[in-house]
DNA sequence: CTTCCTTTGAAGGAC
DNA sequence: GTCCTTCAAAGGAAG
């Protein structure tokens, strides 16, 4: 069930987000960075192989790995404090202005929406792309000269919830604003990641489709069942057809137009992206033109890597944008709850992590996280 | 065709 | 308050 953070305002429960960036050293990390396209690929797949044959019991490497995780929090929450302090500068520092998120942020004390000054091209439209993340495809596609107002009975279930001036600027971005990220404007401009031993080509920018190739939403899509009753639709909603788990989400082929129309049922709301979602959805399709890996698990490796790998600053960048996306969505679906969606993806391995005994085994990551052990398979060193 | 893998973070339930 | 589980994306791999 969604609920506002008590007292808090819209911050949404966001106050803990800060926590996995890197006290020190934010140079080194960037300089660090760069090693990691070197080394991403190459080390990904050894250690992938070894990990694999290291983690017989992944369900006993998934305990330890929530263990540790929440270790890992921990560590890091403690390092909360003094960034919440420095709140004002950081964010000041990181967020001019978003490009396409207009919501008044506390965090912006001044609110200033200098298009220029635009670092953050979270959005980027990628493969589908993700509302606030998509936010512009309400606005750039379909919402453009008149966007949509929401109702004033937005807040159902007595939920006080900013209102319609909030989300109406969601949508009423200016052409362009985002998702058409100029290579120059990448947020870790092409530098970051050489085209080294990835076999990376060319830019990644040029290897990607044109965004507006990507429409997310068909119109069928946003006035059926992805409509929501506010009248705005979202990708999170997803039409209650067969397989609407997997990567159809937003990025429906409006030619081949699904119909699935007379289907009464309750579209299924997605969960609103974190911020790691957010980040990797953004940088999953350059991983993919650097180091000409498709597999999806081993992305991931990547990208979790860098990750931990950004600084404060560049991951604040995504946690404001989650704490926006978690915002929106609450204003649009102020009944939904995580919950709703449980089960929905065929319970998994719960059952054989049942019987597993904890204290299995451990990625190197994990090794790593923990203890700040050198990882033998995976060079987390550089982190 | 379905589930798993793999990552981090958020949410919710149980205790 | 802590711990645990599930889901969010994604696409190849495996069953």
């Amino acid at each position: 069930m969604p609920q506002l953070s008590s007292g808090g305002g819209d911050d949404l429960g966001a106050n803990d987000e800060m926590i996995s960036f890197k006290d020190e050293g934010d140079q080194d990390e960037k300089i660090q960075e760069n090693a990691f396209t070197e080394r991403d690929l190459a080390d990904l797949k050894s250690s992938l192989v070894n990990e694999s044959e290291t983690n017989q019991s992944p369900n006993a490497v998934r305990r330890g790995q929530q263990n540790e995780h929440r270790g890992y929090q921990e560590k890091h929450r403690e390092h909360l404090d003094v960034s919440k302090h420095q709140d004002g500068g950081m964010y000041k520092t990181a967020y001019p202005g978003y490009p396409f998120l207009m919501l008044p942020d506390p965090y912006i004390p001044n609110g200033s929406m200098s298009p220029s000054s635009n670092k953050v091209s979270v959005v980027q439209q990628s493969h589908g792309m993700h509302p606030l993340t998509s936010l512009l495809p309400y606005s750039n596609d379909h919402f453009n000269p008149s966007p949509p107002h929401l109702p004033t009975d937005m807040s159902q279930k007595g939920v006080h919830r900013p209102q319609s001036q909030d989300i109406s600027g969601f949508y009423s971005l200016p052409q362009g604003g985002v998702g058409q990220m100029p290579p120059s404007m990448g947020w870790q401009s092409q530098p970051v990641y050489p085209l080294s031993s990835c076999g990376f080509r060319q830019p990644y920018s040029s290897s990607l489709p044109n965004s507006s190739s990507y429409p997310r939403f068909s119109h069928s899509l946003m006035l059926g069942p992805g409509m929501h009753s506010t009248g705005i639709p979202h990708p999170a909603i997803v039409p209650p057809s067969g397989k609407q788990d997997h990567h159809d989400h937003y990025d429906r082929n409006p030619h081949q137009e699904p119909k699935r129309e007379k289907e009464p049922k309750k579209p299924v709301i997605k969960k609103p992206l974190n911020a790691f979602m957010l980040y990797m959805k953004e940088m999953r399709a350059k991983v993919i033109a650097e180091c000409t890996l498709k597999e999806s698990a081993a992305i991931n490796q990547i990208l979790g890597r860098r990750w931990h790998a950004l600084t404060r600053e560049e991951q604040a960048k995504y946690y404001e944008l989650a704490r926006k996306e978690r915002q929106l969505h609450m204003q649009l679906y102020p009944s939904w709850s995580a919950r709703d969606n449980y089960g929905k993806k065929k319970r998994r391995k719960r059952e054989k992590q049942q019987d597993s005994t904890t204290g299995g085994k451990r990625s190197a990551f994990d090794t790593f996280k923990e203890d700040g052990a050198p990882a033998p398979l995976l060079p987390m060193e550089a982190l």
